[in-house]
Parts: C-alpha cells; sequence; structure tokens
DNA sequence: AATTTGGGAAACCGAATAGTTGCATTTATA
DNA sequence: TATAAATGCAACTATTCGGTTTCCCAAATT
C-alpha cells in the first residue's frame, strides 16, 4: 500500500487533524469532536497518518495522545523547493522588468 | 468531484509529470514517452492537473503544449506556511538553548 | 466484581481512482 | 483526396478510499 506524505494530506480531514495536533497533543476521541464523522473514522485518518510518521503517539494509560511529527512535514517543503526557484527567478524577472521601465520612463 | 490541489499532487504519476513540465511546455505524447502508461492515462492527468489551474494549456495546430502553472503550487507553500512557522521556532528554541550551553562552558 | 470509558480492528458498502481499450475528431502530409 | 498523426472522450475494470456498524480488549471507575 502507497503511504507517502502526499498521499496523506490529500484528504481534507487529513489536513484538518493536522491542523489541529499541530497546536497541543490531542486524543482521538478529543479529535473526533471536532468532526461530523465517527472516532473510529478518525482512528483511521490517525492510523494512515501514523503509517507515514506524520503522527506520533504517546501513552498514556489507556489513553493516546496523537501529536504532529513536524519534521515529516519538511519533506512536502523540500519537494516544493525546486518550484520555489522557479517562481523567485521569474519574480525576479519581471522585477527586472519594472525596473527597466521605471528608469526609461526617468 | 473534488479537485484541489492536494488531491492532485498525491499522485506520483502527476508529480512526475509536474517535474517534466516545469523545465518546458510538452505535448502528451511527449510527456507520455516518460511513462510505461498509455497516452490516454497521461491524457487523464492532464486532465485532472487542468481542471486544478496546476497547467495550462497551449494549442499550436494539433498539437497541445502544457506547462506548469507555477501561481499554483504556491498555495501549497501558503499550507505550509503554518508549519513552517512551527519548525522555525522549534529550531529557534533549540538554538537559544545551545547557545546558553556554550555560555556556561566559557 | 461489575460497569463504564478509551481506543483499535474487522467486515462491509458506495464512491472515487487509475488504468485499459476502442472510437471520434481535427490537423498535417503523401 | 486519402492517409497518418495528435489528441480527447467514453465505457469498462480492478483497486483503493472514506465512511459506517459491530465487536473486542484494556484501563479506569463505581
Amino acid at each position: 500500500m502507497r503511504r507517502d506524505v502526499f498521499q496523506a494530506i490529500a484528504d481534507p480531514t487529513r489536513r484538518a487533524i493536522i491542523a489541529l495536533i499541530a497546536l497541543q497533543a490531542m486524543t482521538p476521541n478529543a479529535i473526533a469532536d471536532n468532526f461530523n464523522s465517527t472516532r473510529q473514522a478518525v482512528s483511521k485518518h490517525l492510523r494512515i497518518l501514523t503509517e507515514c510518521k506524520l503522527v506520533k503517539q504517546e501513552y498514556r494509560g489507556r489513553e493516546i495522545y496523537y501529536s504532529l511529527e513536524i519534521e515529516k512535514m519538511k519533506e512536502v517543503d523540500k519537494w516544493l523547493e525546486q518550484y520555489r526557484k522557479i517562481w523567485e527567478t521569474r519574480f525576479d524577472q519581471l522585477d527586472n522588468i519594472l525596473t527597466k521601465i521605471n528608469k526609461q520612463k526617468k
């Protein structure tokens, strides 16, 4: 089964879960309270997030606290890096053109 | 049908297509040459990428040149922004701790 | 000890996904 | 003008996905 960060963040519910637990660790029940779907559905999402290492668990008694594994998010950032280079270059080019136009006006 | 950037980049083939056409515009046939699947399969991916505005088309005779709509990629960057803040903060905190330790040594 | 609570796992279901083959359409070429 | 090439679209298929319901187990509470 393919299980990478990109597939994990494709689902809007999972992105919402990520946003929730980014601030503080939460139990599945607490997370599920924020959604209309069942706890089991949330549990499934958590499993997917755990499998691709986007989330880590901390056992405390019978409760499990889930929190974001921020390091894994950098993978998306790393992938984006190559495209960021492109749009920055293009912005620079546009900037150069605008500078030239301004100089001509003066 | 849900059709956003996150769903678009979830598929590895689509990410490969994006990487290909980021450098220069390409026709479906030329793109398909780089994959094992059929031209039609690639065409479907291109349709999805077009629908979510990640890709733009340029008609030239009977050929269609596809190229990356780099602006749309910024949406992912924007989403990532909030998490970048988190990992930069954590890095700063770690940095502060290391600085303190170094000062204590001296 | 009996009951409640927190959470995972399995079985099932409908919809979406990614691929295929086949066909239609438009443009270029012989 | 007949044919080849470039492409999109539709129908079909197997698999995955996201959700539900049901059930089980371990930890807490009474």
